[in-house]
RNA sequence: GGGUCGGUGGCAGAGCGGUCAAUUGCUCGCGACUGUAAAUCGCGCGUCUCCGGACUACGGGGGUUCGAAUCCCUCCCGGCCCA
């Protein structure tokens, strides 16, 4: 019970060799994995995302991959949306449980924003949303959902980007319930956690690579036919599956005829690579991430770390 | 060999006498992000810059013109057609 209050984050741009690291560590430090992977949530969306290979426990409630329970896997029918909100709520319940349990919590993903609101105990205001309003502010165009924000939240506007439909309907979501955007929350709330956060990544070149080689193995292992199945006999939408992105969007391209299943491969490589680069943006601005590619420094730092 | 169409920035592909350093798409580079984040959104992309411009550019060379990526001649290279 020395370590009750450390967390370690492992993160990192998709195909960086993060899972495998976790698992690892979590072997080496008698730890569990909570995943930080937005995708990786959904039952039935295996391949697609890269995930590791195991099994769900029922009487754990958890997805185990070698012996180590991992968390907020398979969790959610691909129908069902999440949030980061809801991210952070659920992982602060099982690292609370996992303490108590003397377990090593080691969230592990390429959520970025997943893993702030946890690490930086990010408070989000408390307005769920409403898919009704959602709906039919979407239909107005940015410009016009901009003018409404200035006027009922002059505040968020003037901060606000603009042209992003997604921020901007939030903004009015929230200033329809509760008057106005709250601030974002300065850290004055500090987690009561302490966080080792380790990063992987490779050159470009290599990363690009990576992900190349990975993403074609994922193609051979039946990634195409997960996504026929998971419409045909999961009902999951077209619609919903462009929504989850990269090789589930170019894949249903595919299904609808628009593009040949080598074009959906090039195009989902393209987006994994440009999704890479996103993810790295993100990052970067953390400097409190530190960055190590080889996992025997890893784990010296985590020993380190732990004590 | 004859005819014909074409050679434009990393690629594709517009432009067809001035407003062209050159539309657009892609690649590439950079970035934003507080309950959709694998989503969503923005900026840049000839070189140099005291940010006003300066310089080099549309296959090579030579012309016409006040002015050419755009017209003419010629050479080189490619596609197609006829031999």
């Amino acid at each position: 019970m020395k370590n009750f209050n450390k967390i370690i984050v492992i993160l990192g741009p998709t195909s960086s060799g993060k899972s495998d690291a976790a698992i690892r560590l979590a072997k080496k430090f008698d730890g569990e994995v909570i995943s930080a992977d937005s995708r990786q949530i959904y039952r039935g969306m295996d391949v697609g995302t890269g995930k590791v290979v195991g099994i769900w426990n029922e009487d754990s409630k958890t997805f185990i991959s070698e012996d180590v329970p991992h968390h907020l896997i398979d969790i959610l029918s691909p129908k069902t949306s999440w949030s980061a909100a809801q991210f952070k709520r659920k992982t602060g319940k099982i690292i609370k449980d996992m303490l108590k349990r003397g377990k090593l919590p080691i969230i592990c993903g390429g959520t970025g924003f997943w893993i702030k609101a946890v690490v930086d105990n990010a408070i989000f205001p408390e307005v769920k949303p409403d898919p009704k309003l959602r709906e039919k502010l979407s239909e107005k165009s940015a410009a016009e959902l901009f003018e409404e924000l200035k006027k009922i939240d002059p505040e968020r506007a003037s901060s606000i980007d603009a042209k992003n439909k997604v921020r901007l309907i939030r903004a009015i979501e929230i200033c329809k319930a509760i008057g106005k955007v709250p601030a974002i929350n300065t850290g004055n709330e500090k987690s009561s956690y302490e966080f080792l956060q380790i990063g992987i990544t490779h050159p470009k070149e290599v990363l690009d690579e990576r992900i190349r080689i990975r993403l074609k193995q994922r193609f051979d292992n039946g990634m195409v036919e997960e996504v026929g199945k998971l419409h045909l006999e999961g009902g999951v939408s077209w619609k919903r599956l462009e929504e989850i992105g990269l090789g589930y969007y170019w894949i249903t391209q595919y299904f609808k005829g628009r593009i040949s299943k080598d074009e959906a491969f090039e195009k989902t490589y393209q987006s994994e690579k440009d999704y890479a680069k996103r993810q790295m943006t993100w990052f970067k601005k953390d400097r409190r991430i530190l960055w190590l590619n080889d996992y025997a420094d890893i784990e010296k730092e985590a020993k380190e770390f732990l004590g």
